[in-house]
DNA sequence: TCTGAAAATTGGTATTACCAGAAGGTTGCA
DNA sequence: TGCAACCTTCTGGTAATACCAATTTTCAGA
């Protein structure tokens, strides 16, 4: 028998081995896993619980089995598992920054009368949640996710509410945004407003700069925000970062 | 056998056929799937076989398997979170223009040597995979993403593999691009290499532009394969939307 | 040194057998 | 009559074995 829980499908317990020893760089990618009848004498199961054991990784994507040949490692696992966890407020922002101007821009040549009157309407509800103390921000998020939809492309949306989402799956970004709006720093309701006005022109650069110039201003109050010595190093590399980027695409 | 495709892994023709059933409303959620012993009766595969494809069934969460009881009906395929399974190959090669552009822009700035080594033997990699007419588009994939990963912020590199992944998510995307990867239309190395070459000289707008114009020729590979009357629709709306973009940000 | 065929290796599938848990019916007792 | 314990049967769990097919390696012969 294998060595894990042994209750319950004796291939999942090899599949788990299987799985741990992957992670911990034993087979890594490319190179291929001991024959099955190898893998059966090792675990000391048989021959059919190692292929059961094979089939859930090929089925998960870790590997890939040919026949003659072996079974191959192609991804490893965790690869994909939450590469997103420690996003920081500032890397967020940053990809914000890129991504949603480029949307505005797009979203600029395809809205139509009934979405400018959407984001009319949430820029209002925007400012209404500025006045009360313990407003939460989803008008801000229906803000930029409207724009998102205004694309005409669900790719654009579905990647831009990834992003938003990122911002409560990350434990270092959802204290660091708590943090900034505790500290008073709110949706600017005039950067919203250039971003609709933008939209209502139809002017996809404008769209493009006021998004961005308005994402720029978030990432300022992150800044501002940032005081701990654990987060300096963060803010200071993104600054420099960003004092690179800017002179590089000046 | 079972019915589908017969190229090797029988498992797998009997996963999909149990799949297809299941979408079919065959076995609603909370039945339970025919013994093991019946379903090889039935599709006339061993016992063991069909146990693999059950396994599939199980690690993919569609089904639960309880000892000495059966194998029970636990989410139906494609009721799964996935608001992006209607994204078409259009979207997804629009938006990636969008962002991996901005992506390459921000890497070009950031990348250092180890990157660009790396990312030069993925254009390698990615012309030996042309030259081979069953190879896959791995080093594509891995191309793209190495640029993402090399803007250091997570978020950025985080969205784009969420794009690729919706390609294979989306039933119609990846339908289409098999479709173009069969009718020779491949990764053209020299696009690729062009990207490479403004990420060494770390010129941002060079490197947007390069990427931008790599995946204007991938859409317009998309739309060549296109010749079916149910995607025409889908074509001429692309096209016009482009169009429109073009003019406006010109 | 190169080539090609044979041999060894590896996955693919089928058979068969037996064990263990679950389910449902049957029997026997209260 | 009703309930509980038992037993039969069904279902999955695993093992052992055999043979096929594709691949890879080895090695003899040119």
């Amino acid at each position: 028998m294998a060595n894990g829980k042994s209750n319950d499908r004796l291939y999942q317990d090899l599949a788990r081995s299987l799985i741990e020893e992957l992670s911990q760089g034993r087979y890594p990618i490319g190179t291929r896993l001991p024959a099955e009848r190898d893998l059966a004498l090792r675990y000391d199961v048989s021959r059919p619980t190692v292929r059961e054991a094979v089939i859930a990784l090929e089925v998960q994507g870790l590997v890939e089995v040919r026949l003659g040949s072996g079974a191959y490692v192609k991804r490893l696992p965790g690869d994909e598992d939450r590469p997103g966890f420690n996003v920081t407020a500032f890397e967020l922002t940053e990809a914000r920054l890129l991504f949603e101007g480029e949307a505005a821009a797009l979203a600029a040549t395809q809205v139509n009368d009934a979405d400018i009157a959407e984001i009319e309407l949430l820029v209002q509800r925007i400012a209404e949640e500025n006045q009360d103390p313990n407003g939460t921000e989803s008008a801000d998020r229906e803000f930029h996710l409207a724009i998102a939809r205004a694309t005409r492309n669900v790719a654009v949306y579905n990647a831009i509410v990834h992003l938003w989402d990122l911002r409560s799956t990350s434990p270092e970004a959802k204290l660091l945004h708590e943090k900034a709006r505790h500290a008073q720093i709110k949706p600017v309701v005039e950067e919203h407003t250039a971003v609709l006005e933008a939209l209502r022109a139809r002017d996809p650069n404008a769209a493009r700069s006021a998004m961005r110039a308005h994402l720029s201003a978030v990432l300022e109050g992150l800044l501002f925000a940032t005081e701990e010595r654990a987060l300096a190093e963060a803010r200071k590399a993104t600054q420099v970062k960003r004092e690179r980027y800017a002179r590089a695409t000046a």
